[in-house]
DNA sequence: GTCAAAAGTCTATTTTTTAGACCACAAGAG
DNA sequence: CTCTTGTGGTCTAAAAAATAGACTTTTGAC
């Protein structure tokens, strides 16, 4: 129990820094939206559907940045714009697919508890 | 491509609403933290050091609720309030787990990805 | 007597998110 | 020709959420 003990997550520490930017709402499904193959910003916000144009906007310039999707724009008009996964992006599906998994598997279990905390709290209102 | 195609998750999905829970900066954080072990309420907020009161106070009520925490209160005074990991939170280590090591793993990929990225648009300005 | 610590809550300020208008342009309907 | 739709966003104003910091209550140390 001396220094040694924990405290793995400071400010800078890499898992938090590469896990905050995935620990948005929206990072998550744009990713397994695009698992299917690639999609354009429109077609993205139909499959996503209570996303707004300027989260996407900016949740795909994020996911661009850190290298997870490619945006490729054809300079067409009207313009059309392609978001496709990285290899590095890709490569994250297995992690990410292991946690939906998990989330799949225990749902159930996280709703009955949610409701016997209701309950419980009901019965001390 | 017709219906079947994507669209895994509309609004009241069970991935969507376990991941949401555990979306936030915190909620990983804090599970990691009580990885090691049982803790007060203010040595995880030692642990995670940059939490404020209240948003430990929230994410732990909303962990609770879930069923990955157990929050046990000695009624002594001062108060004494412990915090532990339920057969479920523990259950969630290992996905999260494999989110963290793919985390530290890519680390370097998506700092390297982010330089050049700014690069980039900086040679565009 | 004074100060700190326990586990939070409450409020005011700041940040983030959302909703929705708006942009330039082109294709298709009528 | 005009009207509408669709493209990929940006901009602004309003709503929601997060943060910082004071406050509570009781005990033990000094």
């Amino acid at each position: 129990m001396t220094a040694e003990t924990a405290a793995p997550c400071l400010e800078q520490c890499p898992i938090r820094n590469v896990l905050d930017r995935i620990g948005g709402q929206w990072s998550l499904l744009i990713i397994e939206a695009l698992a299917g193959g690639t999609l354009r910003f429109n077609e993205l916000r139909r499959e996503i559907d209570d996303i707004s144009r300027q989260m996407l906007s900016r949740n795909l310039k994020l996911l661009e940045q850190d290298g997870f999707v490619a945006r490729k724009l054809y300079p067409e008009v009207p313009p059309r714009v392609e978001y496709t996964l990285t290899p590095l992006g890709h490569s994250f599906l297995v992690p990410m697919g292991e946690l939906i998994h998990w989330a799949d598997e225990h749902h159930h279990v996280i709703l009955a508890s949610r409701l016997d905390y209701q309950q419980r709290s009901e019965s001390n209102a």
